[in-house]
DNA sequence: ATGTCCTTACCTTAAGGA
């Protein structure tokens, strides 16, 4: 079972990028984030016309994630319990229904800029939230995949200049801190754990030739629980989709399962 | 860090988010 991630900064801005990467990616099953498009404003005739079905929890303008699969689906839920206040479109999640179940999670975490301040704490909170969820479903001992845009950079190694990201939400101590929590509580971060080597990332932003320079960050990530880790086969990064015509300033990272 | 992109609305230009 192949299972991919994508952030795609908006479904209509990459209305050709998009189906041109699923035809070449072969995935059963892709989470993406950012859809930036309400429910009735995704274009899911496209991706069933790819054989895939199309479950979205969106909202006007920002956020907004989906999941596509070419396997049955069961059980999707919308939405990261703890804050019924809580309106932002973040959270997805469905039972694959391949050679084993995989119960699968698509996740779009805050970025948190400007930090200190609301954002942060929206943040901070949010992934405090994921962690009791996370905790919820470990107790399950089912293969679980918890997929999507963390915008945490783990290490100094996930980005070309660390020493730029020091004062960025996306790499203060108490947001690496929260990540490791998330793994800290049993989880294997997919494509670390095979590939060990530094300059490897899945964001490159649109601004300062970030691309042509290779001043990128790895940002998005794939985390298994024990019962989904042993079935981990393969864990890549299709970087090659950033030089695409009109991309997204992430790239699909992606992980195949023996499932 | 900022040489950009995406979306929306008081829509041919600016603002907010990333």
């Amino acid at each position: 079972m192949k299972i991919a991630t994508f952030n795609i900064n908006g479904i209509k801005a990459r209305i050709e990028a998009l189906p041109a990467w699923l035809a070449t990616a072969n995935a059963d099953v892709v989470c993406l984030q950012e859809i930036k498009s309400v429910d009735e404003g995704f274009p899911r005739e496209v991706f069933e016309g790819m054989g895939y079905r199309v479950e979205t929890h969106g909202q006007k303008s920002f956020n907004g994630v989906a999941i596509l699969s070419k396997l049955p689906l069961e059980d999707v839920t919308r939405g990261l319990p703890g804050d019924d206040a809580d309106a932002q479109a973040r959270w997805i999640e469905a039972t694959v229904i391949g050679a084993r179940a995989v119960r699968v999670c698509g996740l779009y975490l805050p970025n948190g800029n400007p930090a200190p301040g609301p954002k942060y704490d929206y943040k901070l909170a949010w992934m405090a939230r994921m962690q009791a969820r996370v905790a919820h479903l470990l107790t399950l001992e089912e293969p679980l995949v918890f997929c999507g845009d963390y915008n945490v950079i783990p290490q100094a190694i996930d980005a070309a200049r660390p020493e730029l990201w020091t004062e960025d939400a996306l790499y203060l101590p108490q947001s690496r801190a929260a990540f490791r929590r998330l793994l800290h509580l049993g989880l294997t971060e997919a494509f670390r754990t095979r590939n060990p080597s530094p300059g490897q990332y899945s964001f490159w932003d649109y601004q300062a030739g970030a691309w042509e320079r290779n001043n990128g960050i790895r940002i998005d990530h794939l985390l298994l629980s024990p019962q989904a880790a042993d079935l981990l086969q393969d864990a890549q990064i299709d970087k090659q989709v950033r030089a695409g015509e009109k991309p997204s300033d992430h790239v699909p990272v992606w992980i195949d399962l023996a499932a």
